[in-house]
RNA sequence: GGGCUUGUGGCCUAGCCUGGAUAAGGCGUUAGCCUCCUAAGUUAAUGAUCAGGGGUUCAAAUCCCCUCAAGCCCGCCA
């Protein structure tokens, strides 16, 4: 809908004034769309951009009227209100189930994200990833696109072999109750402590790296147990946040099978390769001082020649690759997509994020300085569990629990989402807590009271004519949700979903309190019972596509 | 030292890429609103040299340069 106003009015403006680029823009509080067109041509006319808005009104004025959009000048600006038309066919479209949902996209999209280090639980910086790459994957899915999410595990990392070596020589049991990614990151502190007190350790840490890279049998073993239990309870808390995987790809898949050599080879063959001892790539052409190091001195390869690995797999399978990352895999990253591009393989899109701290400085997994993502849901959870029970003593406690944890989860993930990816933040307890304003509470409560009002109505008969201020501002807003999924995938931001609920949820609610809906006389109740069906049913749509669920009673 | 990112009322955030109409919300503070569709709501008041300086432009929070501050990176770690 939106965007055939829109091209409607582009159309008409370039005709009227020849210009390729008409300056047409949102319009504010003033009008759906505002063009600046008569600003830049006041100089080629030598006329005041004011007359030459006129100007343009004036002939332009009957062709839009004729596609039910009214055309007024501001000043110097040309504004765009759509008319009733417009309203009610978005009204109509928003009606239906699976709203938003845009056209299938040939070909297929792997996005890969969180693949923290299995040497401990997720931490609140990590489901940062999580909830950023998730809520990516959603919007993906319903702008059409086929996509496979992949967890990449690093499971012969030089973290692993300290855990594998904590187990063995460190006496330490599982605590009753406990989780086992929690028991892992014990085990792991231990062993650094272990580490820092006798250097000595190291040999046999180096020791494990070299067996693990040869595929001995013993310490393949060792080394799969240790990242299996990490593993399976890092899934567990992705599974309570809602940010599941497709799959989990181990890093040392690659090495068993042979492609990393096979890779490696390849790179070797590169006139940027050096290899006195160690292959790198030398990558100065592209900026970077430093070469990227692929295989040690020692033969053994690092991280990144497995990576390389992972993704010219990706680049096999996938028509395009998308991996969410923290701000500290910026060049490391840079340096991965322009070996790809040497290689003449696919090159990943690369979202960052900056970091997630603590009040008292960065969080470190080594040294046990960091608040899990299931500490914070379970806090969360509970606070959830006391404002349903003040609010709604008379539900019975089963359903008071699962309010608590559908508003839990979608407070913890609102609350990450909306912040802009390129902004680093410092962890607060208390905005974690706040289940008001801007928030997905907030957005819940305003969807379980239109759901309320439907329940209420009962049966009516759809009517699709609007003419308060709150009705109209509503269902526009309403006719923008493709238009943001639109804006998701191109700029691959989903903070600016997470913005636009907040606005929807704020003019449902502008609504709510100006007009009465069941309490209007027949006509206008069809009407305004067809708005609310629309309303909830975006609002559904958006909180699903979020990964916060749409709870019909809270 | 070099690179990347950020800096918007007391606090948190949107707007910045694609320059234009009184800089938009929330928290906080103050004063109101439940015989009325769920008050996790709502009305109003309060409060901003858009870090600082320079430049481009008819027009700069937005683009360019410099300075300052914060975070991250610059391993034969991952």
């Amino acid at each position: 809908m939106y965007q055939e106003a829109y091209r409607a009015v582009e159309t008409v403006l370039k005709d009227a004034t020849g210009a390729t680029d008409v300056l047409l823009g949102d319009g504010g509080e003033h009008a759906d769309l505002a063009s600046t067109i008569a600003f830049a041509l006041a100089k080629t006319e030598k006329k005041s951009p004011v007359l030459i808005a006129g100007e343009i009104t004036a002939a332009i004025t009957d062709t839009l009227a004729a596609a039910g959009i009214t055309v007024s000048t501001t000043g110097p600006y040309i504004n765009f209100i759509f008319g009733p038309a417009y309203v009610a066919g978005v009204v109509k479209a928003a009606s239906r189930p699976g709203y938003g949902c845009l056209a299938a996209v040939p070909g297929r999209v792997c996005i890969e994200h969180t693949s923290a280090n299995p040497n401990g639980p997720l931490h609140v910086g990590h489901i940062r990833n999580s909830v950023i790459g998730d809520t990516l994957s959603r919007v993906f899915r319903k702008a059409g696109y086929d996509i496979d999410v992949q967890y990449y595990l690093n499971d012969m990392g030089r973290q692993i072999a300290i855990v594998s070596w904590g187990f063995d020589h460190l006496d330490i049991p599982q605590n009753e109750d406990e989780k086992d990614d929690h028991y892992v990151a014990r085990v792991y502190v231990a062993a650094n402590h272990a580490l820092k007190a006798d250097p000595s350790i190291k040999e046999e840490i180096d020791r494990r790296m070299g067996l693990i890279e040869q595929g001995d049998p013993e310490t393949v073993e060792k080394f799969r147990r240790a990242v299996s239990l990490c593993a399976e309870g890092i899934k567990v808390t992705l599974n309570r946040l809602g940010a599941p995987h497709d799959r989990f790809v181990w890093e040392s898949g690659f090495v068993q099978d042979g492609s990393m050599v096979e890779i490696l080879d390849r790179v070797e063959a590169l006139p940027e390769s050096s290899h006195d001892d160690i292959l790198a790539v030398d990558l100065t052409a592209f900026g970077f001082e430093k070469e990227y190091v692929l295989r040690r001195s020692d033969g053994t390869s690092v991280y990144a020649a497995r990576d390389l690995a992972y993704h010219v797999w990706k680049g096999e399978h996938f028509d395009r690759l998308i991996n969410v990352l923290g701000a500290d895999h910026k060049l490391i990253g840079a340096q991965l997509q322009a070996t790809m591009k040497l290689l003449g393989e696919k090159v990943p899109e690369i979202v960052f994020f900056e970091f997630v701290s603590l009040p008292e400085g960065s969080m470190s997994t080594r040294a046990g300085k960091f608040i899990s993502a299931d500490e914070l849901i379970d806090e969360v959870t509970k606070k959830a569990f006391d404002e349903v029970t003040i609010r709604r003593p008379e539900l019975p406690e089963e359903e008071r629990r699962a309010i608590a944890v559908s508003v839990a989860i979608g407070a913890v993930r609102y609350d990450i989402v909306r912040v802009s990816q390129e902004k680093s933040t410092v962890f607060d307890w208390r905005q974690a807590l706040d289940f008001e304003r801007q928030s997905a509470p907030y957005i819940q409560y305003s969807h379980a009271r239109a759901c309320s009002i439907l329940e209420k109505a009962g049966e009516f008969t759809p009517a699709y004519e609007f003419t308060t201020e709150s009705e109209i501002a509503l269902a526009k807003q309403i006719g923008l949700f493709p238009v943001v999924l639109r804006t998701v995938v191109n700029e691959l931001r989903p903070h600016h979903l997470a913005i636009y609920a907040r606005d929807l949820a704020d003019l449902f609610n502008t609504f709510y309190h100006t007009d009465p809906v069941l309490k209007a006389e027949a006509g206008v109740r069809d009407a305004r019972l067809t708005l609310v069906r629309a309303a909830q049913n975006t609002l559904s749509e958006v909180l699903e596509t979020l990964g916060i669920d749409a709870i019909r009673s809270m």
